[in-house]
DNA sequence: TTGTACGCGTTATCAG
DNA sequence: CTGATAACGCGTACAA
């Protein structure tokens, strides 16, 4: 039963309490040798009994570092994004920084916005996946580049940590699996081209098509944030609604997340076209719901933990060990291979 | 450009630029209605010029209101869990706010210490989903308890803000929904009993059994955390290695959470045992998973917008509108009829 | 309309 | 070994 309803206890007020000076409490709190031991001790059992808490605040505007960092990310309940939410929070908990969270909902000015109260409160580290290519709102990480991890490819401009996953590289593999099937006519949902991933990941779809000889003009594109939506609302806008066939002959889909194909699913379970033997289909991002689906999503694995492990390792790096260096590092995605594809002719 | 690489730029700082006290740019910055029209422009200007971004550890200690909530749940990665998040942080950043997550990993020491680290920074509110049913930690939060939104059912100890899911009747339903379907013989997997929610939902169980006159010792418990994992190994374990028959009859699995009803999923696909012709089973949560699994999972709906919403109402109500009045919610799952139970005789 | 003075709870420096 | 004292950046009574 610590002494609560009190006023906030502090060490003034335990000092007054020992009738000692507040600053030998604070040396005792904080143990400096030069406090006697005993002294120390009293100190030491006054605070417990009252409950004594150290104010971060005022610990973080004198000594200038508030034991925080910022966690900047889109759609933070995508599960590869919720993974390094809890890994960075879990991680950092341990030595006593706190985790504080925003999420941007893929919009410009909102991430403005939440740069600028991240900033405000002095975070020790950044970790943020832009929202843009286009990489304005980062400039105003400037001061602190080097300890700020970004999680989307390199920005020349921008020198600072970066923990990326080659989406080129993965949009290439799922092109080239589909192709590699058969599948040269293929609807495409990518996310709209600001966003940093998208046009990486077309440049593999394009070069995949180019190695098969096939044209990239013939494939229908379909742009939109990650969601189930966007998928069920884009097959059905490419189905006419009384025939049920495809406007335009299509035996595949090349999707850039797994929502995309899993809203594809949906709209497909309604208009009574099988996966994967009327259309088949590649996702990406492996989400959890893909091994489980039906059938069971082929798709590209992004290694989260890895993404994970590394940003939390590069944080750990700068907070504790106050490590100067400037890290990068790229991940690749891999296929998995399910049953949502089928090998036509 | 703005003014970057400076040391930090301060309400007084800028107004040495200006040659006026800082008080007066504290107050243009402030809109107080005292300052002349023309010097506040000059200060606004000013202060944009220089990139100025105020404080906010400065603010809180002074104005004793850091402008945070604090939000401690288990395992932020669970979907439900991160809906709240999302939700709370997204909304609490419209009105400054920012949230601060912590993760107590089901375990009561982490919860302690994560309840210490919050309060520490003097939220204005705190969101806490306990660890156990033994609410000893929650007693350091008992100088804020009107400010607190606690996520489990009610302690009598704790006049807090409830936001609360009927754990006893969704129990009682999904027991019952097995019991009408004809399974008596059912594998029960619950979450340890020291958590909040258990013994409620193993409370509505027995009634549920209790009312069907089918005596509750025959049931087989499994007791975990909530993984794929425990699910998994569960079923493994009770099932003969060699005959790869149950070791005691049984045709049904009850539950208290998706994840272990997929990790069931798991194991029967490893041993050939067909779902729901082998084995009917229910879930619990409605994870998303739920309706693309094969078989898609009839599975007990947690109303996580409403819950989300709930409790980031209560947090504006108080942020915003300094609301005194403690509140409660107690919200109902209901039942989501899929695919994974055979009504059998 | 603007400026002065003080305090929020710490840490850190310097005397005693 | 302990105690004053200043400073971190901001808000606010009160004085000018």
């Amino acid at each position: 039963m610590a002494g609560k309803s009190e006023a906030n206890v502090t060490i003034k007020s335990i000092a007054e309490e020992l009738g000692v000076s507040f600053s030998t409490v604070a040396k005792a709190l904080n143990n400096d040798p030069l406090v006697k031991e005993e002294t120390r001790e009293r100190v030491r059992e006054k605070a417990a009994q009252l409950g004594y808490l150290p104010n971060s605040l005022a610990k973080g505007l004198r000594s200038k570092t508030s034991k925080t960092v910022g966690v900047i990310l889109n759609d933070i309940e995508n599960p590869t994004r919720t993974h390094i939410v809890k890994k960075i929070s879990v991680d950092l908990a341990k030595y006593g920084y706190t985790t504080l969270i925003f999420d941007s909902l893929y919009d410009l000015s909102i991430e403005r916005k939440n740069l600028l109260t991240v900033l405000s409160r002095l975070p020790d580290c950044v970790v943020i996946s832009p929202v843009s290519v286009h990489a304005e709102n980062l400039s105003l990480l400037s001061n602190m580049y080097d300890r700020t991890v970004i999680l989307s490819r390199m920005f020349d401009a921008v020198p600072a940590n970066y923990v990326h996953m080659d989406h080129r590289r993965g949009g290439y593999i799922s092109a080239k699996t589909m192709l590699e099937n058969g599948h040269s006519r293929n609807i495409i949902f990518v996310e709209p081209s600001e966003f940093p991933s998208s046009d990486q990941f077309l440049e593999g779809v394009k070069q995949a098509y180019q190695e098969h000889g096939v044209s990239f003009n013939e494939v229908m594109m379909v742009y939109g944030t990650p969601s189930l939506e966007v998928g069920y609302q884009g097959l059905c806008d490419l189905l006419d609604q009384n025939t049920r066939q495809f406007k335009v002959p299509t035996t595949g889909v090349i999707a850039s997340c797994d929502l995309f194909a899993f809203g594809v699913y949906r709209a497909a379970a309604k208009f009574g076209i099988r996966i994967p033997d009327d259309l088949s289909i590649i996702g990406y991002d492996d989400n959890p719901m893909a091994a489980l689906s039906t059938p069971p999503l082929t798709t590209m694995y992004m290694p989260k933990e890895a993404i994970a492990s590394h940003c939390s390792e590069i944080l750990i790096s700068k907070l504790i060990n106050k490590d100067p260096v400037i890290k990068s590092y790229s991940l690749e995605p891999y296929l998995v291979q399910r049953d949502s594809i089928k090998k036509i002719n």
